[in-house]
DNA sequence: CCCCCGTGAACAAGGCAGAACTGGTCGACG
DNA sequence: CGTCGACCAGTTCTGCCTTGTTCACGGGGG
């Protein structure tokens, strides 16, 4: 869904497209600039957006395998809220939802009101909730440290599995036109290569073309 | 900032608390009910909301260091876009931001129109970028802007550099391959084909040029 | 109102480091 | 008043860097 979309599915809601086009954006707006001032947006039931701090670090260029340094800076980071989560995990959880949002948008089309039907909803969604506090934690931390090396092992794992995965298609392709990995040295990647081939499209040249024209003047 | 806060906020820019109350509300059900679904919701220069899978895990309570069982499961992710993240790690570009903000807040309270402002403000942001082409730009710089040709070149040297420590992983580098842009020549129509091979290079090339040049300034 | 263009957005690859998850409790918000 | 959110901590794991490339979207012009 895409923001017209957005627009599109709110516009009965809000009365209108021109509302709804308005709304997000200024929605949008608010939450950018507040974040951006250093200020949380806590939107209950839904998430918070709020600005956090990286450290500056070693990054890698993976193409290349490079080292390169990043600096410290500052990413906007949503931390989703218990009903979203719930709705999104849960397809039991999705359905009370849904329920509650209809009933909400018939009645709060015009009238602005009907915050009721909402909340009964909302209290729906938490009886299913499986976190419940019964277990106790008696024991503080018996066997915390008890650490198990496995991880190391684990992780290599994983990026092995990958590896092959992706080599896997490479080679079948270009095997005898353009080896990837081989190639790409140059400067273009292997996939790239191939898709270009195949789809050396005009239309696709032409955009490049224009870009590269535009670009330059 | 709260909810009732970010209401309060938005209430001159809708017309209003209820509107305001009632597009937040709205926007935020959307948004939760279709990353629900599975569908993700892309906001351009904002960000983007989906449904990611997670899969099954064996956790570890912190506090008692006793391992547990955590089945797959799916939560809401957020990817911010670009400009929201450069308004965030940038000031420049906040400032920016922020005027473009006004006007449209300004005119746009019960008028609807004026994107125009915002698009100046956006086109003005990304000039700030730091983000990248620095490291290609050394070279490419001398050149850049009377050279065309030298641009290419410029380019390669990155790859090349790269090659090595790629192929070196990788291995399977087959030297004679052909250069990936020359070989889709193959599926290019014939007076393209010799063509294509230049003028893809000339793209890029320039793509790469325009990139640099942008962030430069 | 439609079409085209420009520009944002996603993908991929390879390591490393920050981030998430769980969970009990207090504070805050609705 | 009821309930959601933040927090601490250890381990696991996910994202992020780059940069080219391609696709699609949003917006402006006709």
């Amino acid at each position: 869904m895409n923001k017209a979309e957005l627009v599109d599915a709110l516009e009965t809601r809000l009365g209108g497209k021109r509302q709804a086009t308005v709304a997000v954006e200024a929605i949008v707006e608010m939450i950018t600039l507040t974040v951006a001032k250093g200020d949380k947006v806590a939107i209950s039931g839904f998430g918070t957006f709020e600005k956090q701090a990286r450290n500056a670090r070693t990054g890698r260029n993976p193409r290349t395998g490079e080292a390169v340094k990043i600096k410290k800076t500052s990413v906007p980071r949503f931390r989703p809220g218990t009903a979203f989560k719930e709705v999104v995990s849960d397809t039991k959880a999705l359905r009370a939802y849904t329920a509650g949002a209809k009933e909400r948008a018939a009645s709060g089309l015009t009238s602005v009101a009907p915050a009721a039907p909402a909340t009964t909803a909302r209290k729906a969604a938490p009886a299913t909730r499986t976190s419940a506090a019964k277990t106790a934690a008696p024991a503080a931390a018996p066997a915390r440290k008890t650490a198990t090396k496995a991880a190391p092992a684990a992780r290599k794992a994983a990026p092995a599995k990958a590896a092959p995965a992706k080599a896997a298609p490479a080679k079948a392709a270009p095997a005898k036109a353009a080896p990837a990995k081989a190639a790409p040295a140059k400067t273009a990647p292997a996939r790239s290569a191939a898709k270009t081939t195949t789809a050396a499209r005009t239309t696709t040249a032409k955009t490049a073309t224009k870009r590269a024209a535009a670009k330059k003047a």
